[in-house]
DNA sequence: GGTGAATCCCCACAATTACCCACAACGAAA
DNA sequence: TTTCGTTGTGGGTAATTGTGGGGATTCACC
């Protein structure tokens, strides 16, 4: 469980520091540090430990592999997915392909989920936010 | 597993470096950088390497041979295929047919997949991938 | 056979990346 | 307060990777 909101810098490499409690639970629930980072649909990116990684493209496959749908998600997210490790001070380097879907410079949102998390340009981040409290006091959600 | 988008340029002379990351995969996973490539369907180039592609086309010959849409991948997939290998450099040469099939200029997308990857030019990539994002947005995929 | 174009086989170099080490800011513990 | 470990950030260096180009060789076509 990726708890919590957290910002960083992204440096002039590319490199951004992984919040220090995302990687207690990749050492402590999933005993690695071996991620995958792909491109989420909300201009972000979305990152998986390794094994949840795994489940998911495994679940993927489960799919009817033929509809336009699918297509289209293993063109936006399988194949733009890599596998990789933080360095010795627990940073990632995020590539350019990556860096431009989501719009990364400097300021750098890490956004919390179960089994995975997302890294969000901090502007981006705070106009889809600000779209969705909007679209929230609109809707009837009932419960 | 060829993981990950890579963009690269293609040269006067036609020739395209393959994505490092790729060529770690043909020497580990294929033991040779042998390499079949071919026509796709969306307007791209697809790449096997040479074991990938004996299997695919074996399995090609287990379908019943005279329906239209078999005759049509014969023409469209098999007949273009080209085996290579990369040059010291790590490039590969594409050849008038398959550049122009792909629309290939100058700035050109390696795309991954699982036992194969795609060569397509940049912009077309890009168009593609607005529409992909878009259709993803809308539908309600359910894994 | 001659000619031009495409291809192959080298060498060279700039940009990028991997792998280090260093350090300021911060909070917890003493 | 002081000490100490953690965390996020910056930067240097060496190796790798992507790119450009020269020249020999092959090939297709007249």
């Amino acid at each position: 469980m990726f708890e919590g909101e957290h910002q960083v810098n992204m440096d002039e490499k590319g490199r951004i520091s992984i919040p220090a409690a995302y990687r207690d639970v990749l050492r402590n629930l999933y005993t690695h540090e071996t991620i995958v980072i792909t491109r989420d649909f909300d201009g972000c990116l979305r990152v998986y430990p390794q094994d949840e990684w795994y489940r998911h493209v495994q679940k993927f496959h489960t799919q009817p592999q033929n509809s336009p749908e699918i297509r289209a998600y293993e063109r936006v997210v399988i194949s733009a997915a890599v596998t990789t490790q933080p360095d010795k001070q627990g940073r990632i380097l995020i590539n350019h392909t990556l860096r431009k879907h989501a719009g990364l410079i400097k300021h750098v949102t890490f956004a919390g989920g179960s089994g995975r998390f997302q890294i969000w340009d901090v502007e981006r981040r705070d106009v889809k936010l600000m779209e969705d409290v909007i679209a929230l006091q609109q809707a009837r959600l009932d419960f």
